[in-house]
Order: C-alpha cells, then structure tokens, then sequence
DNA sequence: CTACATAGTGAAGTATCATCACGATATGGC
DNA sequence: GCCATATCGTGATGATACTTCACTATGTAG
C-alpha cells in the first residue's frame, strides 16, 4: 500500500520505453515495402474485419475520414488494396485485400507471434500469467480513466 | 512452457493498445500549451538531464539533428525554453528550461505520478512487484533484440 | 417530395520527419 | 602554426500524416 512515487514513475516509464522499442522494431523493415506506420494499422484492420468502407476505418485508425484518403490512395498505388463500389451503398466503397495485401499481412502476424515468443518465451508460465493479469488490470483502469475524461 | 501463440498475441496487442491510451492520457491538455509529442519529449529530456546542445536533443529524441532545430524555435516562440551559447564550444547552443517551462514541467512530472498511482494504486505490492520485475525482463530481452538487429 | 444525414474528395494549411549542402568552429597530426 | 577532417547548427526542399471547410453524390426519414 505504502508504494512511493518513484516506484511508479519507474514503471510507467519502463512502460513508455517498452512502447517506443516495440514500435520501433514492429517497423523494422516495413519501410522497403513502403508501409508506414498508419498505412500497416490500416492494413492490420482490413486483415483482421475484412473488406471495410474508409468511415470504418476511420473510426478504426482514429483519424479523420478526410485523412483515409490518402491513405487508401498510396496502399492501392502500390498494391496492397483495392477499392471496390459498395454492394449496397453506392455513396461507398470497399477496401479490400489484394493477394499481395493478404501475404504480407500473412508473414506480419507470424514475425509478431515470433517476436512474442522472443520476448516472454523465457518467462515460466506463472510470471507470464502474473504479467498478463496485472496488466490486464492496468489496462482496464486506464481504459475506465480515458472514457470517464470525455 | 506450452504456451500458445495466440496467448502471446494477445499480450502485445494488450502492450500496443495500452501504450497508445497511455500516450493519448499523457497528452490530454497539453494542446492548450502548444505542446505537441515531439515537444513534450524534449521538454522532458532537457527537465531530466540540464541544459543540452542540440546534438544530444537529436539522440535523446532518436531524430535527425536538423529536426531539432524547428522543435526548439517553437519552444522558444512560446517561451518554454531559451538557447544560449555554449560556454566552451562555439558552435554549439545549450537548450535550457525557462521558469515557465521548469513550472510546467514540474507540474506534469506531478501528474505522470497521479497517473501512475491510479493506474498502479489498486494493485498488491506481490501483484506490483510482480508486473515491475516481469516488465523489466521483457524490457531488457527487448533491448536485446533491437540492439542485435543494428 | 422535401429535409436532413452520411460517404468520400478537393483545397488549403500545419506539424513532424528526412536528405543534401553549407558555413562556422574544433581537433588531431605534422 | 597549418591543414585535413569531423562536428554543430541551419537553409532549402520534399514526403507523410494529420486538420477543417466546402462540395457532390447518395441514402433515409417524415
């Protein structure tokens, strides 16, 4: 309970530092493939929800709609999507996968499971379980913070 | 041992989406300052480390020299920070807090702390030495990995 | 059919990054 | 002292990612 401050500190810290490397090395090589970062988060939501209109993924990214476009523009321009004419709603318009698209989306989610395994295959299966209920829990009150400040 | 991949997703997409709120609550309020990311974060390392040339900015911040040069000018355009001449070399510029920047940056060091206690506040020291130590693990087999792949 | 909401884009502007070139200054070897 | 070389900061230029405002085309509710 008596916990000081600077042990607090230290941990979002170590926090904030773990966040930036991760960053840097989920990057690591995306860069020859023209991928930067919002273009893969984008990539990430249209592999995981399927083919989706730019105000979802809007709404996904956080980003303005206005700001999808260019986007979806440059991931066409190089292969990765496609835009398709909604079924229903001819106001919008399907991103989609390419075949190109899918592979590396592919690969990316092995290389992030095989980063994973680097990082907590050391762990014994009771410290990986404590890591991820306490944060777990850290996340949770964060998230319950984050609304309660709207 | 048997830990599975799908476990190990999930943990660092829990990383990755508590690090991008915790990057949104740090930022809260700080746009009414002209306090944008990068800014902030040079404002924390000059408040961490004392006046600092440029050069060490660039490195501190992971972004090229030149960069810096635009970051600081905005800063001493709102009066958070002041450029004086290095006493030794003269090509270079010592980056230092003004009052202004000293109070605010005391003021958000304070917060950073409020923050973490309410994130860290509801744990056990078992269940917060257990995350801190596990965390630092991770971190440093990180570390590991990113230095390896340079 | 009218009024209003929504999807996407053009125009214009801002912030953060990069590389290349350059002048000013330090520094080490002679 | 002198010269080659490295370093510090910045001007010029451009890419990327974001914004708001205005607009067209389309959907939807009354």
């Amino acid at each position: 309970m008596a916990k000081q401050g600077r042990e607090y500190g230290g941990a979002l810290d170590q926090l904030l530092e773990l966040t930036m490397l991760l960053s840097a090395d989920m990057e690591r090589g995306l860069g020859e493939l023209g991928l930067t970062g919002p273009r893969t988060h984008l990539l990430w939501v249209v592999h995981h929800q399927g083919p989706s209109t730019q105000r979802v993924l809007a709404d996904a990214l956080g980003v303005s709609a206005r700001n999808i476009t260019g986007l979806v523009d440059a991931l066409v321009d190089t292969g990765f999507v496609t835009r398709e004419p909604h079924p229903t709603d001819r106001r919008a318009t399907l991103v989609s996968l390419t075949k190109h698209g899918a592979t590396v989306m592919t690969q990316m989610a092995a290389d992030h499971a095989e980063l994973a395994e680097g990082l907590f295959g050391g762990l014994g299966p009771r410290q990986f379980g404590a890591f991820v209920t306490t944060m777990t829990t850290v996340l949770d009150e964060l998230r319950r913070r984050v609304e309660e400040a709207r």
